[in-house]
DNA sequence: ACCTGAACACCGTTCAAGT
DNA sequence: ACCTGAACACCGTTCAAGT
């Protein structure tokens, strides 16, 4: 048997991206086997492997996938009429609320770790590169930072946001709504340039 | 066969926790399964149904060891002659330094995420009480916060300490070093204690 | 009471054999 | 060239049967 061909090789990737992506929205991504994708778009285990290296290919696939649906999400609501202030408070607003409203699928970005020999940095995460330099953009804007420092501060407000956002929303701190995270979403935003702002000023006097 | 009693039920318990564990170290939790476990030990898989309710269970129990570990860590070598803006610097250093040398065991508390139903906070977590605290208590001597702000304040400081840590060391940030990652820290604390003071004399004058 | 061995229903991955 | 089916080496969990 063989070379039923009922559907190509790019439609057989789409269908299989599309049935794994399915699995983890519903049931996380500790869920998802190459047997059930393969069942799900009716063909065998052995066809998954013609298309992707391995799982953890697919896998990676599938979230490149999400990491571009949420660069969009995040930079859509953004920069009207804003202060630069309300642009990084925006920002992490809008990063929470990916990561609530998207929960299994954003948590598979972070769950799936590629197994050792790697340390390199997971090549999906360059995706975020656009966002990064958002984030560098608007704090260069709020006051007369070096591009060091910038990106320094930017590297730290990402990180933290993800920090309340990861404990957060996996119950490791006590934080019980998405609001409540947008509170500390906020305290933080606030202290930090305020902090940001002090700093430069002492050390430019 | 049966009933070798070479090993009472503690005994057993402390040396599958122990094999588990060692697994944990050197290969991840991924790595981790019953059968492997059993087979160190010397046991079959079953006798690990006699002792724990399931791997996630086990996984539990090996992570509450190094929850344990942790928070003595990080209480070790703090608070004689510092200020309190170094006790919080030092309490993220001890942060960052015990993920960064015990990788794979810190990693296995937030990579195990039980299943479904129970939305309730991992009970393995309340034992962070202590260092919660003992942050909340060190912001209460900066300056006149209330209770509330306080624990605003150390929930946010905790949680972006996290957020360093997890994407500087799984490299979703870029970052080289352990170095760096100390950093990022004194930066994240400095402009948050600044930020923080300013706020409150604000809101005071 | 404690432990085993076998069973069940799953895995990821490979590959000879068919069309 | 594409796909299958079977195989291999693994999983977590249960439980009758032995001591």
């Amino acid at each position: 048997m063989a070379r039923r061909s009922d559907h190509n090789r790019s439609e057989l990737k789409a269908m299989a991206i599309e049935a794994g992506l399915e699995i983890i929205i519903n049931d996380g991504l500790n869920a998802l086997s190459t047997r059930k994708i393969s069942k799900k778009i009716g063909y065998t285990v052995g066809t998954l492997y013609n298309i992707f290296k391995n799982l953890d290919d697919l896998i990676g696939q599938i979230n490149l996938g999400t990491i571009t649906k949420m660069v969009k999400a995040i930079m859509a609501q953004n920069s009207l009429n804003m202060t630069r202030e309300e642009e990084l408070f925006q920002f992490g607003y809008n990063y929470i609320s990916f990561a609530y409203n998207n929960f299994n699928r954003w948590n598979a970005l972070f769950l799936h770790q590629i197994p050792e020999g790697s340390k390199l940095p997971d090549k999906n995460f360059e995706h975020f590169l656009e966002l990064h330099s958002y984030l560098v953009r608007t704090i260069l804007k709020i006051d007369k930072f070096s591009e060091d420092d910038a990106k320094l501060h930017s590297k730290i407000l990402w990180s933290s946001v993800h920090g309340i956002c990861i404990l957060g929303i996996t119950q490791k701190i006590q934080s019980d709504s998405e609001a409540h995270l947008h509170f500390m979403l906020k305290s933080l935003v606030n202290t930090q340039i305020i902090g940001m702002k002090q700093i430069l000023s002492k050390r430019n006097s």
